[in-house]
DNA sequence: CCACATTGAGAGCAGTGCTCACATTCCGGA
DNA sequence: TCCGGAATGTGAGCACTGCTCTCAATGTGG
């Protein structure tokens, strides 16, 4: 079963999620394709089982690193949010395969990240959630780029309450909605690196963009 | 060859990019696959062809509901991100499956974006670019949030100023980062949504979460 | 020692992308 | 008008995929 996922993930970074066969696995596990399904249900389910992996292996590195910048500089916002920006950014260009497989396409018939089978999913959010509130504490009102709560639906704020006490963060709503956009345009930024959208020149120098724009949105969420 | 692209954008709205085969199309073509071949040389370069369509498609329609805005409200640069970031959600939600083409897993042996081949991919990054320069030259220089020259490699600078050069656009290196930024926080913002990252609850009201997301990214990207 | 659950083998089905030799049809120049 | 070549479609076939089913071997607890 370990064997299974290890070597899921090995094929994983050889071909990208498309080129992951169960007939493979069995190939490198010296086994006929039928025995796979003694252990697993089915393709998509095998992926899943890769991308809860991931999940997890990705709030681990992200966890480690913040918690090493909280102790090294006393627990100052931005700091962490650039500790968590940069190991989020390394992990990415690591294992750009896995990056891909959480936030590429999504696969047909996986839940959804936020499922109690894999709560790995939210980690990280709820990190960059922590991060926000912290700033939100510390920093003066003046300069704020975060919609106020009048500027959200009803029924925005409603869940975003929801989440805050699902995660048991203090806050204001309208300091989570601000975390939620950081924590999505970060993903959109990495991404943009990994899938390449910005053509090949600017893949040569991907890790300086991507290194600047950490610190800018390290600079917006000081000011929710 | 146009009813193959016609059938091909029909397949993937229905099942997907992954459901989209050369055999399914030559089947609704009444035709037998090998014949497919004729006119694109592998499935790779069918999806390519889509793509190319999309890209077209999604810049058509941002350049249109872009060129209202600013008829109607003189150029105000805010109005005219807005007018773009709606659109561009809009599409998003109507075209679930080809935004995922465009924004999701790249397909293998698919360039990038920027190639001669498909200069559409560009097109919206290009009007976010404008904006963001109509909004620096009119803006004050307080509360910015972008970072300033010094903060930026020279390798990512010239990057940037070549991009200029290319695009026929005058600002500053940071504004036109800036933009990038936020561009890619755009599509981050929405891709969360259409890939349903935000879990099942927040699936129900997304687009009253996209619509303050893009409010915020407008207020973003008038301190450029 | 035996019943039973676990694990794997092997054949097979339906589907895929893609290639290649072959037939047909169309179309412009002699 | 004819004819040669280009364009277009056919059908068989290869190698591969996910997945199911039956059957045999191998433990393992009562």
């Amino acid at each position: 079963m370990e064997q299974i996922i290890e070597l899921g993930n090995a094929q994983l970074v050889e071909q990208g999620a498309t080129g992951l066969s169960v007939r493979g696995i069995a190939r490198g596990l010296g086994m006929v394709s039928s025995a796979i399904y003694r252990y697993v249900g089915s393709r998509d389910e095998l992926l899943t089982l890769l991308i809860s992996d991931a999940y997890a292996d990705l709030a681990d590195t992200v966890d480690a690193a913040v918690a090493t910048a909280e102790a090294g500089t006393g627990g100052d916002p931005r700091a962490r949010f650039l500790a968590l920006g940069d190991a989020m950014c390394a992990w990415a260009i690591t294992h750009p395969e896995r990056w891909t497989l959480l936030y590429g396409t999504p696969v047909r018939d996986y839940s959804a990240p936020a499922d109690t089978t894999n709560a790995d999913g939210t980690r990280v959010m709820q990190v960059v959630l922590r991060i926000a509130a912290d700033a939100a504490e510390q920093g003066d009102d003046g300069a704020r780029v975060a919609p106020g709560e009048a500027d959200l639906a009803p029924e925005v704020i409603a869940l975003l309450e929801s989440h805050l006490a699902e995660f048991g963060v203090e806050t204001t709503p309208a300091t989570e909605f601000a975390a939620l956009t950081v924590w999505s345009s970060l993903v959109g930024v990495i991404s943009a690196h990994v899938f390449g959208q910005l053509g090949a020149d600017a893949a040569a120098i991907g890790e300086r963009i991507l290194d600047a724009q950490i610190r800018m949105l390290a600079e917006l969420i000081t000011r929710c």
